[in-house]
RNA sequence: GCGCCCGUAGCUCAGCUGGAUAGAGCAUCUGGCUUCGAACCAGAGGGUCGGGGGUUCGAAUCCCUCCGGGCGUGCCA
């Protein structure tokens, strides 16, 4: 089913192509013709300023060739009204039976009303998060689970095949470094001597993974385990990774992120992806040392200045040599169509690289995006606190659903646009938490579902033209858009029009709530208006769907 | 120094492929519950869109420059 807007686009391309064929325009190249919604009511439901834009080219004033425009437009069954209004707009009335059409159309498509086949079915994947799995993903890292979660639900509801993914750093320095942390605290808290690492992790989280490891692997003071500290290394480091991630897990989900896939970077050594990284890149001459170290030369490509991809010091690869293995395996190998990857702005220095890695690569740079989140601060009683896992100054996830319900949160986040520094209230998310507006919309809803709890007889043959008021017409307007909505979404990979949408749409359902009784003595426009709240909980509940949001029936 | 992001109402933020009167939530003030849920509605106040230049019929939006904040800047990830 066509959009509304792609529907005019082409209706006010067949009049121009109309008023070019009978000279009375001149013969240039159209441009695409963007159809938006106007921002006042009184400019109609859908405008154009076509006009405006072609006028240089055409040589002709906007409000003649808008004249011309509305004089060669077709018949059609969509279209009521036209209006020009100055310097040249275009403004568009729906007619009612296209109205009527389109609440039917609601009804009937239920679930799948709002979503296209944009994707058509090209597989896409979108790695979110992947934080190492050195401690609890912190409050830092929700922002990315929340907008990575949400936008692959709008992928999908544009008919790509997502798969969710998280790319386990288990194989670098970070985790050498989280094991012997762990065993210098399980060595001296049996009074033996271990070495604690430099810059090594500390704190209470450390501390009771450790102590978990202890009582998990039965470790006691004579332990003779103890006394080989390489395989008590390896021991360890597998308890230790499978406690973190399973906590890493219930957290995301909690927080009403999960996942398709947990990808293991150490599998790209096993399954010797890395091998032939490296034999591509020498193959292709962009190798060589330095200092000790091993380089890539990404300055071929797009970055200033070469990359080592093996340590000098220990000949350990670095994370970026075994992130350009990792995206060998998701084009080469298993052949995504498209890849997003959801970063946190610190890492910006990275998407250079990583693309000058698909060059070497040969692969198709378009089909790589890579978002950049920025930073949320979180402040707390006027402190804007700092986190660091290293530090073991955590504020986790877990802490912040303990206090923050999961709505809440996921609304404040997807509200804003990724490329803007979030400051995030502890105290405020708390102490508003009712005046929070996924609320307002949550309460929309649930008046609706109130309304339809309460009809006993049939209404799906009611008359929709008798929905007559500004109330029921903006509502539905509102319902016309949503498809829009949705395909904006996926073209600028953001949410926070959809947020926009729900507080919107919900803002307009408490007004006609407010004034047009539903169930009353006429019987007549009871069913019509019951077919509106219905139309619209279902819009509703797909916006919540795409937001992952509850849809309560009560509050 | 260089690179990326941001600067819009008292606060938190939308709007930025140029278009009509710059919006929302919170906060403040005034009014509204015997009728489907007042977690609501109606109304009011609140703006040099960081400053300055430029392009354009038209700039919050594009370009230049300056100021301010954040993040990053070859062997952590």
């Amino acid at each position: 089913m066509m959009r509304t807007s792609t529907e005019i686009s082409k209706i006010i391309k067949k009049a121009i192509d109309n008023a070019q064929s009978k000279n009375i325009l001149s013969n240039i190249d159209i441009p695409e013709i963007i159809i938006e919604k106007p921002k006042v009511e009184s400019f109609g439901n859908w405008s154009s300023s076509i006009s405006l834009s072609l006028s240089k080219q055409m040589k002709k004033p906007p409000m003649l060739i808008s004249e011309l425009i509305k004089d060669n437009i077709d018949k059609n069954e969509i279209i009521e009204k036209v209006e020009i209004v100055k310097p040249g707009f275009l403004n568009f009335y729906l007619k009612k039976e296209f109205k009527n059409k389109l609440i039917e159309r609601i009804i009937k498509e239920k679930n799948n009303f709002g979503s296209n086949n944009l994707g058509q079915r090209k597989k896409i994947q979108v790695e979110f998060v992947s934080v190492n799995p050195t401690g609890p993903v912190h409050v830092g890292h929700a922002r990315g689970a929340v907008v990575g979660s949400c936008l692959s639900n709008i992928l999908e509801f544009c008919g790509f095949e997502v798969t969710k993914e998280y790319y386990i750093n288990d194989a670098g320095t970070q985790i050498e470094l989280f094991v012997r942390s762990i065993l210098h605290h399980i060595y001296s808290s049996f009074n033996l001597e271990y070495d604690a690492p430099e810059k090594g992790y500390v704190g209470s989280h450390l501390e009771n993974t450790a102590n978990e490891i202890i009582s998990l692997l039965k470790i006691t003071a004579n332990d003779s385990r103890l006394e080989d500290q390489e395989s008590i290394f390896n021991l360890v480091r597998k308890s230790a990774l499978d406690i973190t991630i399973n906590n890493i897990k219930k957290d995301l989900i909690d927080l009403g992120v999960n996942y398709d896939k947990w990808f293991y970077e150490s599998s790209l050594f096993d399954t010797k992806t890395t091998d032939k990284a490296m034999e591509i890149l020498k193959k292709n001459d962009l190798i060589y040392e330095l200092d000790g170290a091993t380089w890539f030369k990404s300055s071929k490509f797009h970055t200033e200045q070469d990359v080592v991809i093996k340590r000098s010091n220990d000949g350990g690869h670095t994370y970026f040599f075994t992130d350009l293995a990792y995206h060998l395996d998701k084009f080469l190998i298993r052949k995504f169509d498209k890849v997003i990857n959801i970063f946190g702005a610190d890492h910006h220095s990275h998407v250079d690289r990583l693309k000058s890695a698909l060059s070497a690569l040969e692969i198709d740079q378009n089909k790589l995006n890579i978002l950049l989140i920025q930073i949320v601060h979180f402040k707390n009683q006027e402190k804007v606190e700092k986190f660091s896992k290293r530090s073991g100054n955590i504020y986790s996830i877990r802490d912040l659903l303990d206090t923050v319900g999961t709505d809440s949160i996921r609304f404040n986040f997807l509200n804003r646009s990724v490329d803007s520094q979030q400051e995030f209230d502890l105290e405020l998310s708390v102490k508003e938490s009712s005046e929070n507006p996924v609320y307002y919309a949550q309460y929309a809803h649930a008046r609706l579902c109130s309304i339809l709890d309460s009809v006993d007889f049939d209404y799906l043959e009611g008359n929709l033209d008798l929905l007559d008021t500004e109330y029921e017409k903006k509502l539905i307007d509102d319902l016309d858009f949503f498809s829009e909505v949705v395909v904006n979404s996926f073209h600028k990979l953001q949410t926070q029009n959809l947020t926009k949408y729900a507080i919107d749409i919900a803002k307009d359902l408490q007004k006609f709530y407010e004034n047009c009784r539903v169930l009353s003595d006429d019987l007549e426009l009871s069913k019509a208006r019951i077919k509106l709240v219905l139309s619209c909980k279902i819009v509703l509940n797909n916006l919540f769907e795409l937001l992952n949001v509850k849809a309560p029936e009560r509050m």
